[in-house]
DNA sequence: AAACTCCCCTGATCGC
DNA sequence: TGCGATCAGGGGAGTT
């Protein structure tokens, strides 16, 4: 479930909490997470490593270790992350939990188990077959109007569709690409191609993507972060609103647009659901 | 290449 | 109330 926003939330958390420290050991619960790797073999290879940086590619979270390894990590539907000060025990139902040389730990959650956890040599990132395909960064610079026009290029499928489509634009998800169509005022069933010939249209898709998604972040930073737990005293966790709560179509059936006034509608594009205000979004 | 289908897994909710 | 069907914000593999 999480999408950029809240692993971009994760990720930042994650690199100051975890920079510096050491991984003691590794006890893995659940070892289809870490497949094909086998469980000594995850463990050897973490243990002993310092963590050098945290970082984000589309809704993958890396994490650099020492000696040229790194973890890389998806939460697919329901995976999380929980920290844990020394005193603090994680989760019972923790999948993977790392013990720290600080004494900290952090687990790995994930209800549905969808989630996946692997240890790859730095040098290979580039060429993994999670990595390879993935499309342009929404938040990074090189994402313009004119570069999201080339990838509408002539595509037929539905801007909705397109926009889910992880090798075009990497990190937009279900709810953020309904949110983003919203603020640009664009039917999510209109045809991609159809967008990227108006100026007017893909210059308004640009803007509320990257604008959609910058807001995502911050209020994943004040308000109460999804996927990611501070266990302990001392450590300060977020207030502030809940994500849902400010999601204009997302999850709102029936509920009038903000724009509008109309019902927002729920309709099934490939097999998900899409929120939009018919009357708004053309 | 794009567009299908089916699959992975668990829990909450829906509809009869 | 009970119970099967459906659905959930993720991606991957295989097919046409």
């Amino acid at each position: 479930m999480p999408e950029l926003p809240e692993v971009e939330h994760v990720v930042r958390t994650l690199r100051q909490l975890l920079c510096g420290d050491e991984i003691l050991d590794v006890r893995v619960q659940r070892a289809p997470l870490i497949r094909p790797m086998t469980v000594a073999a995850f463990r050897a290879g973490v243990r002993g490593r310092r963590v050098e940086d945290v970082r984000r590619r589309a809704k993958f979270i890396l994490i650099d270790l020492a000696g040229g390894r790194t973890i890389l990590a998806h939460l697919r539907m329901t995976g999380g992350f929980v920290f844990a000060e020394p005193a603090v025990e994680p989760p019972e139902n923790s999948r993977v939990v790392f013990y720290l040389k600080s004494g900290y730990k952090l687990g790995f959650t994930d209800t549905r188990n969808l989630g996946t956890m692997k240890l790859v040599r730095a040098k290979e990132l580039g060429r993994l077959k999670e990595l390879q395909p993935l499309g342009i960064e929404p938040l990074e610079p090189e994402f313009t109007p004119e570069r999201l026009s080339e990838l509408l290029g002539g595509s037929r499928r539905s801007i909705k569709e397109f926009l889910l489509d992880q090798t075009k634009i990497a990190g937009v998800g279900n709810i953020y690409a309904a949110e983003a169509l919203h603020r640009a005022g664009i039917s999510p069933r209109r045809r991609a191609a159809t967008v990227a010939k108006s100026r007017e249209r893909r210059a308004a898709l640009h803007q509320s993507i990257v604008e959609t998604l910058r807001e995502a972040v911050e209020i994943q930073q004040t308000g109460i972060p999804l996927h990611l737990d501070l266990l302990g005293e001392n450590i300060p966790n977020g207030y502030g609103p809940r994500t849902e709560e400010v999601f204009r179509v997302y999850d709102r059936e029936g509920q009038p647009c903000d724009t509008c006034g109309a019902p927002i509608r729920r309709i099934k594009q490939g097999g998900r659901s899409t929120y939009f205000c018919a009357r708004c979004q053309r």
